[in-house]
DNA sequence: TATGGTGTATTAGTATATTAGGACGGTATA
DNA sequence: TATACCGTCCTAATATACTAATACACCATA
């Protein structure tokens, strides 16, 4: 991650979680690595080691990291734990989806045959209920 | 809906606006048709008039609302406009959820899959780039 | 045990979003 | 033209989220 190519009206720190979920899903950091300290990334990203600290509370909560107090904040578990995180966390982007997808009429059958259509490229993907 | 009957922490306007996509896409509200006045909703909803505009505001925005000064709120244009409008808000549904499952490695492909994997029932969707 | 590196807690400044109060302006109609 | 009902604007209070500054606590190791 480059220093302060941030996106406005996202947090930062939400953005330096995508970033390390990325890392994670992609394979560039495996259970067991240690991930770089707060004030490290913080000075690299131009950001206050709080901001950076938030990022790994959040990605703790979710699972993803393990911080040893005095020692640094690792990639947690095993190679089935953080697949399982994604797992989950890919279940909840799902969710969303869905529920959005309600609140204008489709099932979830629906949702799923909309984008199912999207990506086939067809334009005008088929109405709710429709074969 | 009912006086005060919402989520925390989810805007008030945010959900008068989901509960309108919800009746457009039953059919309950069609183009033409008169919504109830700002102050009179506000009364039932026991909500400020002004949380009721911001909601008509943004579904103007959308295309879905054209109010007339002095007269009332009236749901747009015809049938096609509204489908439309429909097919635009899950098309913006559809980009949030494939960019979500990007952070967390999935193609728009694996996106689609881990989704209809779900509906069948399957609890363990299949992995990225499996057949 | 001193030192340098680690995460953590506390506090506060700042910006933004949300909601609300009140006054204003347009339209229809008796 | 008066009245009643409409949307709208302006302003401000409030809450919340985000970021930052600073000081604290823990651990490894020379």
């Amino acid at each position: 991650m480059s220093p302060r190519e941030f996106v406005p009206h996202i947090p930062i720190y939400v953005q330096i979680m995508e970033s390390l979920h990325r890392a994670l899903a992609r394979g560039e950091l495996k259970p067991g690595d240690r991930v770089p300290a707060v004030r490290e990334l913080a000075a690299q990203l131009v950001v206050n080691p709080n901001t950076v600290q938030r990022a790994y509370q959040e990605l703790e909560r979710e699972g993803l990291l393990v911080t040893r107090r005095g020692q640094g904040t690792f990639v947690a578990g095993t190679g089935a734990v953080v697949e399982e995180v994604r797992k989950r966390l890919a279940g909840e982007a799902v969710q969303r989806y869905l529920d959005a997808m309600a609140d204008l009429g489709f099932s979830a059958e629906g949702a799923a045959g909309f984008l199912a259509d999207l990506l086939r490229g067809n334009g005008t993907p088929r109405k709710e209920g429709e074969a």
